[in-house]
DNA sequence: ATCCTCTTTGCATTCGAAGTCATTTCCGAT
DNA sequence: ATCGGAAATGACTTCGAATGCAAAGAGGAT
């Protein structure tokens, strides 16, 4: 005896049964009009474009999503934002994913501690994969394989665990910069380093410092934590420890490269590259402005968000794919931060 | 004469039929004791969260959308992602609504004419409501009031639309720059305009034009696109039109103002701010980096960003609350680019 | 023991679209 | 007219959780 459920006044909140109604047709035929390759004679599918076009129809994601066991969303995960290289990684791939009919849920975290939290809210969308710019351990990896939900990581492996990564080389790329240093005549090498908990902070500092003692140099290690002001304050132990003849300098990543390019002129009246050689790594935005130019190896930011859209969709697609780990080189940007061999 | 369906084998996709059966009790229950407030018996709610926990079980939150009509979702649309001043107002936002249980569905345009289709897409996920920094037509913005979906623009209002926004207050900031360049005896005045579709570029152009005016000062116009290389091109424009005479320059943001720095110092070997004064507009990280310590204006991005998100949570809860514009004065960060009064 | 109230609990329905299966329609061939 | 096979269509069930309602249980007062 239920009353018949009247259709939301507001436009826009049509369901398929108030565009077959209006249509004259069943609530299967709407929805096998809305999905391509099904079988809809040509007159009854106009009737029903039309109905759908009065009444701003649109499908319910929502309900799509609960009844093909697909939403249609990807989680990204990101730890930092403000690191200045990553906004450009996340514009890259919202619009990929976009591109792919795939929607993104963002997850910034404020602080690791938040992962589970986050996590939490990722399993409870059911969503159809993951990319994840964060320090995952390993029992979050792992409940991502159990829950049988896709990852790919991005400037960062499983360590231990295997999953399927995109990542840029941090090795070949730190040989480079070193070796190009080296033949530059430089004789008292720094390195600053990333806060302790970065993946790739650690790998390239280790590739350095590695390469240099290869090349019987030494060197000092200072650590800062990627920021501008890190870059300032490492410079100025740098050059206490070594008693002012720095005149070669290793930072993990281009925002700290400028913040002590920009520490050594005004701080130190040190002039970059003549007296100081710098180099960096990303190729972020500033690195190329005048007052830098700053030489650091640039990643391949669009090369690399394909590959780990890719990635993931075709984990997705198929979920037994053996993890892989993809493995970008990064290119050399001369700049004009060092005096290279 | 249907058969008894299986319970996925992997973890973590249990339902709460799953847990009912696991605890021995019915579905409701499940579903009771994951709803606060809800009046179930503390042994039952002990014997529900120990099945749960052991089928690692999550509430579908896709399955609870579609049932109560509440997504939990909210849309953050932005333009250009790239800009520098946002994935600061991102990751605020995002950390903001997650922390109110609300997850953030990104929509990051690569160009104007994908709004319809971001739209399109917004409409399916039946979102609760949306944060919009981005450009939207008079019918787009209708298309919002007609179906119900809350809306909060970012720095930009409805412009004939009547809409909730939050912005920071371009004129009062710019009064306050052009007050204080005027007392610190200068004498020929530029400004670098943003792109012609920015809102807040046009205004805060037009607010520094008109207070100029006001206080006897002429000024020329060139239009960049608030990045870096526009602010270089914009600066060389204006020697030309100067004769090399400009010696206050007002620029629409931060980013072409560090632009036009370099572009002084290095392109035209000028001294600033002993010979051109140069202020901006944001109060972006760079603009404090030893090289520019830009004079500028700095949005209350915390408080802006939190007003964002009250006034559509607000919105959510009261769907016919009135459109209300919440302006934010920003800071004058002295700074070291501009010689003032 | 009886009655009454308040708390717990389960049954059945609902949200909106997809998809299975059975039925109907259509069209040409005979 | 009759049949065959394909195309088109609709009835019905399903996804997983929330909730109105009725029934059952727990306690207290008499």
């Amino acid at each position: 005896m239920a009353v018949k459920r009247q259709p939301d006044v507001r436009s826009g909140r049509a369901t398929s049964y108030d565009v077959a109604r209006a249509a004259g047709v069943s609530q299967s035929a709407v929805s096998r009009c809305f999905k391509q390759g099904a079988s809809v004679a040509p007159r009854t599918r106009e009737k029903i474009l039309a109905a759908a076009r009065a009444l701003s129809y649109y499908p319910n994601a929502i309900a799509q999503g609960l009844i093909t066991r697909r939403s249609n969303l990807v989680a990204i995960i990101i730890s930092n934002l403000t690191n200045l290289y990553y906004p450009e990684v996340l514009a890259e791939l919202t619009q990929r994913l976009s591109a792919q009919g795939i929607r993104v849920l963002l997850f910034s975290l404020a602080a690791e501690s938040d992962v589970d939290e986050v996590l939490d809210q990722v399993w409870r969308y059911r969503v159809d994969g993951a990319i994840v710019a964060a320090r995952l351990n390993p029992e979050q990896l792992a409940a991502f394989a159990d829950r049988g939900v896709p990852i790919v990581l991005y400037n960062r492996i499983g360590e231990g665990v295997p999953v399927a990564s995109v990542c840029c080389d941090s090795i070949s790329g730190e040989h480079a910069l070193v070796e190009a240093l080296v033949e530059g005549e430089h004789h008292v090498f720094g390195i600053i380093a990333g806060p302790a908990d970065s993946y790739v902070g650690e790998e390239r500092v280790e590739a350095a410092r590695r390469r240099l003692e290869q090349l019987g140099r030494d060197c000092k290690i200072v650590r800062g934590n990627f920021d501008y002001a890190s870059g300032d304050a490492a410079l100025k132990d740098l050059m206490r420890m070594t008693d002012r003849k720095l005149d070669a300098l290793i930072c993990a990543n281009d925002l700290m490269a400028i913040g002590a390019i920009d520490s050594a002129r005004i701080n130190f009246g040190i002039a970059v590259p003549q007296a100081l050689s710098v180099v960096g790594f990303d190729g972020v935005g500033p690195a190329t402005w005048l007052a830098y130019q700053v030489t650091t190896i640039r990643q391949p930011v669009r090369r690399m968000t394909e590959a780990a859209v890719a990635m993931l969709l075709e984990r997705i697609e198929r979920p037994d794919l053996s993890p892989e780990q993809r493995l970008f080189a990064g290119e050399l940007l001369p700049g004009s931060s060092a005096r290279l061999g």
